[in-house]
DNA sequence: ATAAAAGTGGGAAAAAGTGGGAAAAATGCT
DNA sequence: AGCATTTTTCCCACTTTTTCCCACTTTTAT
């Protein structure tokens, strides 16, 4: 699947729902543009998944050992916000309360397209984060890109 | 079977019962959606395990050496909490009080799926266990993670 | 300017969730 | 054993939530 990118701004109505930007759907693959799981980001985001990326990345922390305490708490966060989701007739995802409030989105949302997933946050947390990441990104972008050898970030 | 996904929030009523949520149950192969076995769970928890799922693990417990004190002792634990239960007529699961005092089962429960299997925890325990796990997600993302190499978890 | 596509809101049908009562089974007492 | 009492099981009926679809508005493209 080809990188996806962009920055995209919606809005959450009062069902919860919200229209999947026609931009980021047609970055993706015709058979992968109604089907996704939607989980718990690491940051105070959620991460949507085409399903075939999310099959992928599942199995690896399915495949972890769940006698392991904290291997098994990772599967527990790892799992248990997910949801299987679908576009309705309208192009729309429907979130559930609990995802909603994880996230704490409110009415404006932004979609952050990365490589083969998408972040949604809420839209005032994303420019929160971005005025002040707690990282200097010239900082953060020698350290990250230093073991790479070739090639400077742009 | 595919993964098990998702938090789920139900009722415990007066008889101890409590309705397997659609979502839940729609995850599962149509001949695995009626019978399955309770446990203990390793954490303040029970688990739920489709009948298929339940007789490949238990037999890898039941395979340990029970000649060894510790092996022994697990096994018991595994073991004695356990019972077999099939939906009632309207998709509901009746738990025996000895289960419900185990996990210290209030009204409100929380069903969290993982992989192959399904906790079932107070909702006031799970909260606070999600607000303070013990661990912060992303430094166990990255330890739990980090030999797998490609791909980080949402 | 007009048509097509994208985005928004809301109502109605269908499904899920909940509570409780009656029948059946198990238990205990004389 | 026979009857009474408790516990369990099964099923019905009501309420709430979810899903699906339709219709309208706004934006984009020609």
């Amino acid at each position: 699947m080809k990188s996806l990118i962009g920055e995209y701004h919606c809005k959450l109505d009062a069902k919860g729902r919200f229209l999947m930007p026609s931009g980021l759907r047609k970055q993706l693959p015709e058979d992968q543009q109604n089907d996704f799981v939607i989980n718990r980001g690491l940051d105070k985001c959620l991460v949507l998944w085409p399903l075939s990326v999310w099959e992928k990345e599942s199995a690896k922390i399915r495949a972890l050992n769940s006698y392991d305490p904290k291997r098994r708490a990772f599967q527990r966060m790892f799992f248990s916000g997910a949801r299987e989701v679908q576009l309705d007739g309208s192009g729309r995802v429907l979130l559930t309360s609990f995802l909603i409030e994880h996230a704490g989105l409110g009415k404006e949302l932004v979609l952050e397209a990365q490589s083969d997933r998408v972040e949604i946050w809420d839209k005032t947390a994303f420019e929160g984060w971005m005025e002040d990441p707690g990282y200097d990104f010239g900082m953060l972008a020698e350290e990250v890109m230093k073991d790479l050898g070739s090639g400077e970030g742009g």
